[in-house]
DNA sequence: GGCGTTTCTTAACTTAAGTGAACGTTTTTA
DNA sequence: TAAAAACGTTCACTTAAGTTAAGAAACGCC
């Protein structure tokens, strides 16, 4: 399991052997069955996730419903808003599928930092890296229609399409279940008109 | 001028005379006209911008048509795609209004870490920052309507609609200007009943 | 100051998403 | 295993955004 964690790393910054048995002496692994809550709205937490395996996801609970507005799956990570902002949290964290989480919080990233500076640069670089792209998947998002968006999603992650209950891709697509339905039957229409 | 950028940091990490000399010494300031285009899409560049004065933003040509995704006003930082990723820009950076920019680069940005480590903290906080920050921002554009979305920049970011175009702000919405002014005009009927 | 361009608004019409409800299916769980 | 809950689809109806076009207002540039 720690080798993809390796392996991950190591695209980005080469690893002594000593820096992995630090990581592993600090590490704390965690296995989380599906629908498992590991944050919920009001909480503080210091608790952030890297995904090994499996699947979590964010969402809200507007007016009695739920809305997803995010998915992590392998190899990426998750710090809750309120882990940065020191602020109950905003919205609930949880496990779409059973999954192995790599759990990490300020006072570990702390003690890395200071013992590995490497460390401090691979999460700057992780940081800025996300939040490029990050900026321009909202940007696809905000100049696409709901069709467009989908049809996107299932050509960039069909594995979030297989592994995800529809109407927790309605909310991430920004619409409601009933129009995801439907958009999907108007393009299986076109698909064979 | 430079004060505001140091009054900027020291709200992350206290800085000292040598580091402020540093930083002086190493930056590259600059003054551009409104309209000014600083990055096309098709062009490769190294250039990030810190906003020390003024207003600047990102927009895609689509179909012919300019689509705005992002402002940067004072105190925002704007590092491209293309220079995290080293592949030509997808999008257009330009000056909404006459400003002065702080330009940073990659070799600037290392030689800075390597001399005050302290300053590669520094990146990473404000990263991890605006990370966090634009995911809400995300989440709540997916789950409310144009509608909410206009009300909400009224308040959060009153100063945009004063000084940016409409049409700007429409895409930035994610809806067409015809949309917003009918939107706008919804708005204000409500408002006197 | 006048001319042309850009920007904003309005309107009529089209298209697609929201809403509320019903129904069959699958999954949970007691 | 039976009852209940959750899920996905469909339908009819409402509401709002997209589209196309036209005209008014603001701005920039000789």
């Amino acid at each position: 399991m720690q080798d993809l964690l390796f392996d991950f790393i190591s695209k980005y910054i080469p690893l002594t052997d000593d820096e992995k048995e630090a990581i592993l002496s600090l590490a704390i692994f965690r296995t989380a069955k599906k629908g498992t809550v590991l944050l919920s709205a009001g909480e503080k937490s210091d608790d952030g996730y890297f995904v090994l395996k499996g699947c979590i996801r964010t969402y809200y609970m507007i007016e009695g419903e739920e809305k997803t507005t995010a998915f992590y799956t392998e190899m990426e990570a998750l710090t809750p808003h309120c882990v940065i902002n020191k602020a109950p949290s905003e919205y609930y964290v949880s496990c779409v599928s059973d999954a192995i989480l790599l759990v990490s919080n300020p006072d570990m990233e702390a003690e890395m930092f200071s013992k590995f500076p490497k460390f401090e640069t691979l999460c700057r670089i992780l940081a800025e890296e996300l939040l490029a792209k990050q900026q321009i998947n909202f940007d696809e998002f905000k100049t696409s229609s709901p069709e467009q968006r989908y049809l996107n999603l299932l050509h960039k992650r069909p594995d979030l399409i297989q592994r995800v209950p529809q109407h927790q891709l309605a909310s991430y697509l920004g619409i409601k279940p009933q129009s995801l339905s439907r958009l999907r039957a108007r393009i299986f229409e076109k698909n064979r008109g």
